[in-house]
DNA sequence: ATAGGGTGTGGAACCAGTTCCAAGGGTTAT
DNA sequence: ATAACCCTTGGAACTGGTTCCACACCCTAT
């Protein structure tokens, strides 16, 4: 490998302006205490050299990279929803002048802590000052983490088996809430005969089943579950799931869909049987992805922030990373039914 | 903010193994001089000290940080497709011992090369060895790039109005060849009446429009360019599209679509005008993204390799970093059509 | 005139590694 | 017995910043 030309450094630059080196540290840090005259030759002597200052060198002494890594767990690829989730991360980390490092990790949730290999950033030490962790989090995961002592925030609502004792920072959405508020609506549109679709296997799946529960409850309605078997994916939930809904009687005048995937299964599924969504059925969906816009009628569905999300890890990081002893803390974002075309009125 | 407690060194390790600090730094480096005698009583105090090495330090010295950056410049969120190029390049890049930063840029084409404001980690010098552009590239950010000496490696479809100078890595992938097989497995199966779809303003889908027409061409067949007003998006272009395909005397058989959103779009307006695909009219697609398997039939598209244009990326941009006087070149990847249902034989 | 205070500045010491040279000790050749 | 050589090893010097202490200087108060 050639060597890297040398870059200026600040003793040539204090050379060059005719101060000391300290002066040059000091003007680089905006600390106040320079006058306007030697700080106006210093910043010349560095624009006229071109000099820009070495981050690894500052970062020893300070023992702070302004560096945090985004971390996805398990899965194939980014999908939207967590490229989302990291945009909101780094468009907050930017301002804050922070750096963030992506990477990802696959791992069973069978493997003892200490033998999950962990990906390159997290061995090393001084590489980066924080974690985030996003995609599906197991316990033997957060153990592992814990046990290099690297501060980190959980995106929550991936998080499997963990029980309710929460030793850790977390920011997640309102899972139960978003359907409740969707059973509510269906049910203020004069639905009675509604059923809910989803593998709530998915911890998340079964917060959202909660609350459609809850919403069912309120209204001394009878809730009921639609399984599918040997599912592919969650659109293939939502298409096998099609029959089993209209088989049942009374026929179901509403679906709230475990998640957006499904209520496009179910819909596309629906479509072929000539039903019509929503003059014969109505369907909710949940996370507002991209598929709920390219239904037809678009779909009614929970929106989650996603960008928000990220944000609010990042804040939280940043605090904890300013005060390591503070209490652990858990936010949970509000989501917000959003009406689209596939609720009818009855 | 709380002082970070100071870690092991390695001269506390060295005091440990009662041996100098170069023979850890030996030891660290497996540099093979050192007796299997004295190597392993260095192992054991670093594994008793639980010492892990400072990479920053190390850095200072080396001239480099293993770590790049994916910059992403004026994207409104992370598509999938983007999403999927990094992922091929993190992969890559850790199977190396290489970090991946993540960052975005929004920048106007015609803001001056001096004038745009790189992110914060293109600012300081030392904390990256190289970057990948993608996202819309327009020659004001390559000057700029160009002009703090960052060896980068850019993603070339996205490249607009540089005209043929190629004084820089980049990796691309086939729009050219992608359409002309597309076209051609059409007049195989016996369509004449072939249309594109298609906004040719941006450069990539002029390439697409041009592997097109040379398909045309090879069969004396007149090529017709299908343009639509005021679309707000690709999808919606494929939907204003619909009416000016069908009102065409004589009516076109099959549609290439600029890309799979257009495709969509295009299918669900001729859904909705109850005309069937593929029995009526055939259409296929570019890119293979998501919507080519939500579609229904699924849709046949050129499939793009975005993980492999990630690692390509990654893997040029570490050739470039060992030989920075190397030649500059250019990679294109191929593209394959993949058959789906959304073409009939006539 | 002298003491006291604040501001601005220079540079040694420092951080945590790597590099390199000198030197110790053992073995073999003359 | 002496020279020549190799293998290990120690540690000073170095990297490029930050920090902190000492000190010069000026202004004001006694």
């Amino acid at each position: 490998m050639e060597a890297v030309p040398r870059k200026t450094t600040i003793r040539e630059v204090a050379q060059a302006a005719s101060v000391g080196i300290g002066t040059i540290s000091r003007v680089l840090n905006s600390s106040s205490q320079v006058s306007r005259e030697t700080r106006a030759r210093v910043l010349e002597a560095i624009r006229r050299l071109g000099f820009r200052p070495n981050a690894q060198a500052r970062r020893i002494l300070k023992r702070r990279t302004e560096m945090v890594c985004f971390l996805l767990s398990n899965r194939d690829f980014l999908h939207p929803f967590h490229a989302r989730i990291l945009q909101g991360v780094e468009s907050y980390a930017t301002s804050l002048k922070q750096h963030v490092l992506f990477a990802a990790l696959h791992y069973s949730p069978r493997t003892p802590p200490d033998r999950i290999d962990l990906p390159p950033v997290l061995q090393e030490h001084g590489l980066i000052d924080g974690l985030i962790l996003a995609g599906t989090i197991y316990p033997n995961l957060l153990r592992r983490i814990e046990s290099i002592r690297m501060p980190f925030v959980a995106f929550s609502n991936n998080v499997v088996g963990m029980g309710e004792e929460q030793q850790y920072d977390q920011v997640g959405f309102d899972d139960f809430n978003g359907t409740l508020q969707a059973t509510r609506h269906l049910i203020g549109k004069g639905h009675r005969q509604i059923v809910f679709a989803g593998d709530i296997s998915y911890p998340w799946l079964h917060h959202r089943f909660e609350g459609y529960r809850q919403g069912m409850r309120e209204h001394k309605l009878k809730p009921a579950l639609i399984l599918a078997r040997n599912a592919q994916s969650f659109v293939d939930f939502g298409q096998k799931s099609a029959g089993r809904i209209l088989s049942r009687r009374p026929r179901p005048t509403a679906v709230v869909a475990g998640n957006d995937e499904i209520a496009y299964g179910l819909w596309r599924s629906l479509r072929q049987q000539a039903i019509k969504v929503p003059d014969d059925i109505s369907v909710v969906g949940f996370d507002d992805r991209e598929e709920a816009l390219l239904m037809d009628p678009q779909l009614s569905t929970v929106r989650v922030h996603k960008e928000e999300i990220g944000e609010t890890c990042m804040k939280m990081l940043l605090e904890r990373l300013h005060h390591p002893h503070m209490a652990f803390s858990q936010r949970i974002l509000p989501t917000e039914f959003v009406i689209r075309g596939t609720v009818c009125h009855l």
